[in-house]
DNA sequence: CTGGTCTATATTGTTCAACAATTTTCGTGC
DNA sequence: GCACGAAAATTGTTGAACAATATAGACCAG
């Protein structure tokens, strides 16, 4: 197992890879490449090109697309290789209806001394501390955290990772968009308020006040991604 | 591509299997073993063997590999390999939390002329065909069928994927209790009880009967998984 | 110009053999 | 039984080769 050889390309091995398989490591690589834009929505990957750049072999590269493919990161046609996913409008559609029925019904069988609050304060405190230096993209990486910790409120392994899935299409979807701020400015006092009506116990209303933020973020990300994306 | 490999191996190249890659095929197979209890729960799958019987090359498995990990019909730990994954009581308990959130919502959502209802009518009709000829493996598919259909009523493409890998998962459960006539027989004219309600746009009485069932199967399940795996 | 056919090229799917790295097994000594 | 070291087994990765499929380009007919 190698995990040398891709430390010489990208220029710093983090922390975060250490113990890691290269098959591991290039599909996070890619997965960056696809939500930060680099490899845009619909656009064909080739295997000769992508491993040549990625410095791993090509049967490496296989598996990562198998496993990218299966995330929903990639698509995947036999004989005719593999493609970026397009977002469109149905999938936002999709993914908040999905939302609302995974994250809305975690919230109504809280319970309001669930470990998982706690996940959710520092993610709000992060949010803040964030927005106020301006830092968007990590105020846009603290809602997907209090989001992912509404979820585990269920302890459900199987939704979380589902969710989790769900999140990483999200994001590809803000990347698109490409306006942290405009994204995620209006939204940080809201998950402090349904935190707040989780904290004393008042899970209806956290439940409601959730609901009605997911409508209104779905609408406002409809329209953004209209504008953004032409067609 | 190879097709013609695999043929001479299995003694049938099924109709279903035409124009199919070997690596589908494959996984096809490996799918088929977990869930008929041949690759038991908990089992290492050693790639040099698992590939020279089925006659495919080590790089193939190993994408398979991939594919059936992200599924949850395999495990797979860095370094040491594949092992078949092991349905536990919570294991149960949560696939029935999530078939409960995601059908009854579906449900409660539906609309009576949905194309999806045909498709529950068709799997009703064909469970008491195959129950009449007490046909229980066919009555065990008929019923997922059914419920596979109620959560297609919902016309989210990430949640019927999703529900697909959870039924995936119980049918590995069904397999390790190994009575399909003592799983399916009790409920066969429930799921039409459902059906008439919602055929009759009752959607709130067919949500309640579809709970009401939920709770009783998995109560119904965790008792014979108990019994049919001990400790 | 458009559509069809054929050929060449490019690409994907699969196989095989080899090597590196990690884990497991086995043997030995206390 | 436990600890240690060596040997063996296994997984992870690589690269080359070949088969099968798709794509691109050239040519011809209407």
């Amino acid at each position: 197992m190698k995990q040398t050889k891709l430390a010489s390309i990208e220029p710093t091995t983090t922390a975060a890879e250490a113990g890691q398989t290269v098959t591991e490591i290039t599909a996070a690589r890619i997965r960056e490449r696809v939500i930060s834009g680099t490899l845009s929505p619909g656009s064909h990957l080739s295997e000769a090109t992508l491993c040549e750049e990625l410095q791993v072999s090509r049967n490496t590269l296989r598996e990562v697309f198998r496993l990218l493919t299966t995330e929903g990161v990639l698509r995947h046609e036999a004989n005719r290789g593999v493609f970026v996913t397009t977002p469109s409008i149905s999938t936002i559609m999709d993914i908040f209806h999905i939302r609302r029925l995974i994250e809305c019904s975690a919230v109504s069988g809280a319970h309001h001394r669930h470990p998982s609050i706690s996940k959710m304060r520092a993610a709000v405190d992060a949010a803040i501390k964030h927005r106020d230096r301006s830092e968007w993209l990590d105020v846009g990486s603290a809602d997907i955290a209090f989001h992912a910790a509404i979820v585990e409120l269920a302890d459900s392994p199987r939704l979380s990772a589902f969710y989790a899935q769900i999140s990483l299409e999200l994001r590809l979807v803000f990347g698109l968009i490409r306006d942290p701020e405009y994204l995620h400015a209006p939204y940080v006092g809201q998950n402090a308020t349904i935190l707040a009506h989780l904290e004393e116990g008042a899970t209806a209303n956290a439940a409601e006040a959730l609901e009605k933020y997911l409508y209104q973020a779905e609408r406002f990300i409809l329209a953004a991604y209209s504008r953004a994306i032409p067609g």
